[in-house]
DNA sequence: CCGTCCACTTGAACGCGTTCGAAACTATCT
DNA sequence: AGATAGTTTCGAACGCGTTCAAGTGGACGG
């Protein structure tokens, strides 16, 4: 009996806005529509159960999320028991699983806000550098840092995101806004530096997803990087990132053009279907 | 307080890794659970705790193991409580604990049996071939078909594997038979075909652990494909390994030296150490 | 002012993974 | 045979995630 997908009403608040791919605006990118505090946002209201009627509902969920977050990040994933989340919000634990449909649904609060936030950052930091292979590293980077605090327990959440049936997971999960928007700056990492007009247009519309696996691959060295300030993990940032910017750079030239074909074709047809991308 | 570590008394001193016997047509009784070999401990032994002292231990660690891995088939893996694999084993539940630390540990032998078979598989089905192309779709096809009878639990067995604090992980687990196992199996795939002589040695002796990296990213393909008889990742699998043979096969010539330069250097400063190889 | 509906809240109870102290068994020595 | 030490087995008990039947309280219609 998998009540997880009857028990949610199926309807998400955040309607799609137009694909990445099309918009064509090589000047301002205005897509800061994002408020400051995503904390609060009915971003987060997914993952949970039905959408909220009243103020004070959305409230409670707001407060159990959030001192959630904080015993996390105190005692870390594990140790934090739904119990103690209740008992300190001051609420019963039935009444933290009304808003939570599993203690699973409450990482999703991190990776939301960590998403936004290394968005927001990202861009600061790239912001005037137009070398594309800079530009990457200083994505990674950030991402690097923004997660730092987190690395604890990221190994939990990485676990429950390699589990397919879990909506959690940033490969399956359809309609992801956070994937959506990591995304979309992996689009702006490129739009912005010296490289983009140079490219093929079918090329540059793969290209932010593709990013964005490098930075799933990075998220990958890290959750195993053991060494202090994951140190190593920036390292291999430092080090991949003048080579991704290499390949893509050859891709123009004529004697890659046959394997360019191959892996594009290879990419649009099996990667992002699976990653949840339409690409007509 | 993590226990894990201390209850273990430290190193579990594996031996060696045996294929695990050609179990019989049918009886998956335990009858013939005493390894022929008297220096040489079953492959099973990892993943719990101490050595077994006693043939008659050993043969109860077999029997919950065998017991086990039949339920889960049956059942799944959530469904499969540990007092129903006691139960059925006719031991109890804290003897199943006295040979396998966690539920977890019991996953260990389909990975080994698993990594086994495909390996003896893909051996029979690729002789006579040379062409590399084929033999790499050959190794990655057996794979799918070995593994098909547990895809539906798979999805736990990834979870697992996914976690750097578990030492079933595929990727920080040192000493890993199984891996080895399958590394080789790439060195064979490869050393078998007509490219093998061509290639620069260094680069072929990267080759069968980037190999086995295909694989799993096939393996994460799979455990995503929900499509039947995960047809998608066969078609993947088709699709991909001809690309590979030809980046392979076009390393070899002048323009793309500094490519393959820059990532052989990634790949044996970042990617090997990690999955616990010590290249020289 | 009462009844009805419904979002919200409660906490006892259930199932399962895991632990632990003690019993049973085996081997070895006196 | 008895004593001793080590190995294996047992099953009750614990902690935690999760469920569920039973409330509570406010809004609204009559």
């Amino acid at each position: 009996m998998d009540d997880a997908a009857t028990t949610n009403g199926g309807s998400d608040p955040i309607s799609a806005a137009s694909p990445i791919g099309t918009d064509g605006p090589t000047g301002t990118d205005a897509s800061e529509h994002r408020p400051p505090v995503p904390g609060l946002l009915p971003a987060e209201v997914r993952g949970g159960r039905a959408q909220p009627k009243t103020d004070k509902s959305e409230q409670t969920r707001a407060l159990i999320l959030e001192t959630a977050m904080r015993l996390f990040q105190e005692r870390g994933y594990e140790k934090t028991t739904m119990r103690a989340i209740a008992a300190e919000a001051g609420v019963s634990v039935g009444n933290a699983y009304y808003y939570f449909e599993k203690k699973e649904f409450l990482i999703q609060g991190f990776y939301d806000r960590m998403t936004y936030e290394h968005a927001a950052d990202a861009r600061i930091r790239m912001a005037g550098t137009t070398d594309f292979a800079e530009r990457l590293e200083i994505a990674l980077t950030s991402w690097i840092d923004c997660a730092a605090e987190y690395h604890e327990f990221a190994a939990q959440f990485f676990r429950t995101a390699a589990d397919p049936t879990s909506s959690l997971s940033p490969f399956s999960s359809e309609s992801h806004p956070a994937r959506k928007t990591a995304v979309e700056l992996f689009g702006e990492t490129l739009s912005g530096s010296e490289l983009a007009p140079k490219l093929d247009a079918e090329l540059a519309e793969l290209l932010p997803d593709l990013l964005w696996l490098h930075l799933m691959i990075v998220v990958l060295y890290w959750v195993f990087d053991r060494t202090p300030d994951t140190e190593r993990t920036r390292e291999f940032v430092r080090r991949s990132t003048p080579m991704a910017a290499r390949i893509i750079n050859l891709s123009r030239f004529r004697v890659f053009r046959p394997i360019v074909r191959d892996a594009k074709g290879l990419i649009q047809d099996f990667i992002l279907p699976t990653i949840g991308r339409t690409t007509k």
